[in-house]
DNA sequence: TGGTAAGTGGAGACCCCCGTCCACTTCGCC
DNA sequence: GGCGAAGTGGACGGGGGTCTCCACTTACCA
């Protein structure tokens, strides 16, 4: 991958670069519906340069969402180190929603990538936290009956909030999670848990 | 409303029946990004005879799903009725939440019309739903916490599932509410309450 | 410094969608 | 039955999207 990269002739390289940089920008702020041109505008480069680089819009999403699934990975990975395994969980999660409330065109990217992901990856991915759900369980303090494919469940949920505006969306990802959180504990301290602020969510 | 429909001719009405519910139909099963062109065919008539009943496709979702958004009311009302409050409540939740699940379009068509229902009507649900929360929470079943936006939570996250095939997202939309409602309720028993049998949930 | 392959931009082909127009058909009253 | 108004369908305008083609420009090596 790198060596195609280099392959490239210099100028043509950083207009990649920023091609790929924009991208991010504008997925994040306006979602996968972004038009190609305005991708191309923005980067101050044609239509077909972009097209030149990136054969379809979904090879450009890909790419652009690549690192977001890499720092996914690793929030996973590094919950697995973590020595309480609950905490891991929690933070998990929290991460990963915070992560779709931020970027609105990431949850779109990853339900619409998350089959054709290198199977690779997406078997790492999925071992880890199946592991992480384990050890939760074993110290007692995830329930019992909890799947790892409600990690899924979870995500999607979240995904229903990527319409609000950025603010309302964080937080109401936040409160969100925090109920969710509140299930799949298993509940030895019964005081009210942590919930964060609520936001007059009246619709628009 | 009735006054309107009955002055038009015999087959013109019919025609106009037969429109929404084609309609209704094609935005559950595929959305409501389904074209117009497709409603008329299926329906048997020219794209003009749709337009002139239904002056825009906003008119014409509007009116599909007007139905629906009158069973919420109804569902809420006699939830309000019950005379345990922490049942109504639930009821309610699982309620709309399956109505959604089943409905790909009704998530959508929800979210688009709410700002635009007649207030009347959206103060009155409101109102209701206040109430019932007032009572659970009086009832000492539901935790005192819990804010009527909260709805809209649900409904949002419960959305985030459209996109899955009608019997995943109903078993998911099922699991979902499980949780959400046992993060909701105040744990008296602490035995791992109700959670629907788990799928599959590997995306496509 | 000049030749050449790599790179580029913008016009436009192609497709899909909403909504309109108008010549034609049908209902239903007299 | 016949006439007028109501109703109808398909072609079409307008807009916006993805992706392609091609004449022109630019980097880079000898």
């Amino acid at each position: 991958m790198t060596t195609a990269k280099s392959q490239l002739r210099a100028d043509a390289r950083e207009n990649r670069a920023r091609v790929l940089t924009v991208a991010q920008e504008l997925f994040a702020e306006r979602g996968l519906e972004v038009p190609m041109a305005a991708i191309a505008r923005r980067a101050g480069v044609g239509v077909a340069t972009l097209y030149r680089r990136f054969p379809t819009k979904e090879s450009l999403v890909l790419e652009a969402f690549a690192e977001q699934f890499s720092v996914c990975q690793a929030v996973i990975e590094e919950a697995l180190a973590d020595a309480d395994p609950w905490r891991g969980f929690r933070t998990v999660i929290e991460k990963v929603c915070l992560l779709q409330a931020t970027d609105r065109g990431f949850t779109a990217a990853f339900v619409a990538t998350f089959p054709e992901m290198h199977s690779e990856v997406r078997e790492r991915t999925w071992q880890c936290f199946s592991e992480l759900v384990e050890r939760a369980k074993a110290g007692g303090r995830l329930r019992a009956d909890f799947s790892p494919h409600d990690l899924t469940l979870v995500l999607l949920a979240n995904s229903g909030l990527a319409g609000l505006p950025v603010e309302m969306a964080v937080a109401a990802s936040q409160r969100l999670v925090a109920y969710l959180l509140e299930a799949f504990r298993v509940g030895t301290d019964e005081l009210p848990p942590p919930v964060p602020l609520s936001l007059d969510l009246v619709l628009s």
